[in-house]
DNA sequence: TATTGTTATACTCTATAACTATA
DNA sequence: TATAGTTATAGAGTATAACAATA
């Protein structure tokens, strides 16, 4: 019997690789592709370091090499907090926004493909469970 | 609307982490603990190195230093092949079918744990969208 | 000619611990 | 004292291209 684990890891270094040769033009890596993608779904495309982290599971020691490399490239700003000056805003710029809604795109291609043969509540479902393990490992 | 992707990629990190953790003591890095513990639902705990492969998600290139690793800490074998002299196969040894069973105990039992308020066919499901989305970015 | 696996190189990801600034 | 984020360091993961050995 093999854990659902190494299916997912399997998976997802699968998909990842997928996106990163679809998006090649966009010289992006998994993790800026993963970034980009997080703030976009945040409002106004918008967050704090704190804020991705959390959505993408990565420590915000990981995230300053990404945010570095994505602001250099005029894909996003640092702004400081309105209320809180320790908080950083990381935001979208016009082309984060574009390069943004490509890796969406991407994303949501691949899935609908992958989810056109099984029942419509497939998505939801898968979905319940990923959330549930991250539950339990946190 | 956040695409399944996206909380597949936050569920990795977050479980992988929490596998680390665990398993402090084994002081296997995630890939590592990949590789054993794939290598462990082999028959008789052996494969070429392109099966691994294929089951990780991971190409070759990347499973040389992860294998050079486990091997020099005798938690693996490379042995010739039988009928193909360009194939290496991987076999665990006593200490490494060891510290897979760990590992896979430790998915297995995160498994659970968060499957456990979920229909007792969630997990099938969800392997189902897992292969979906490999295959479809295959 | 094609395939298996390794090597070389350069870059990215990650954990840990220490640090600054702010709360 | 605690928290947000960065820096420094060292090790691990990854892609690409080139390579040797074998098929």
């Amino acid at each position: 019997m093999v854990p659902l684990l190494l299916d997912l890891q399997r998976a997802t270094h699968v998909t990842l690789h997928h996106l990163t040769t679809v998006l090649a033009d966009l010289r992006l890596s998994p993790s800026e592709l993963n970034a980009l993608a997080n703030l976009a779904v945040f409002p106004d495309g918008a967050g704090t370091v704190s804020e991705l982290g959390a959505a993408a599971g990565v420590r915000p020691t990981t995230l300053t090499g990404i945010v570095d490399r994505l602001e250099q490239r005029d894909l996003l700003t640092r702004e400081p907090h309105a209320r809180d000056r320790r908080t950083v805003v990381l935001r979208l710029t016009p082309a984060g926004t574009t390069a943004a809604t490509r890796v969406l795109d991407a994303m949501t291609s691949l899935e609908r493909r992958a989810l056109s043969s099984l029942p419509s509540s497939a998505a939801a479902d898968f979905a319940v469970v990923l959330q549930a393990l991250s539950d339990g490992a946190a």
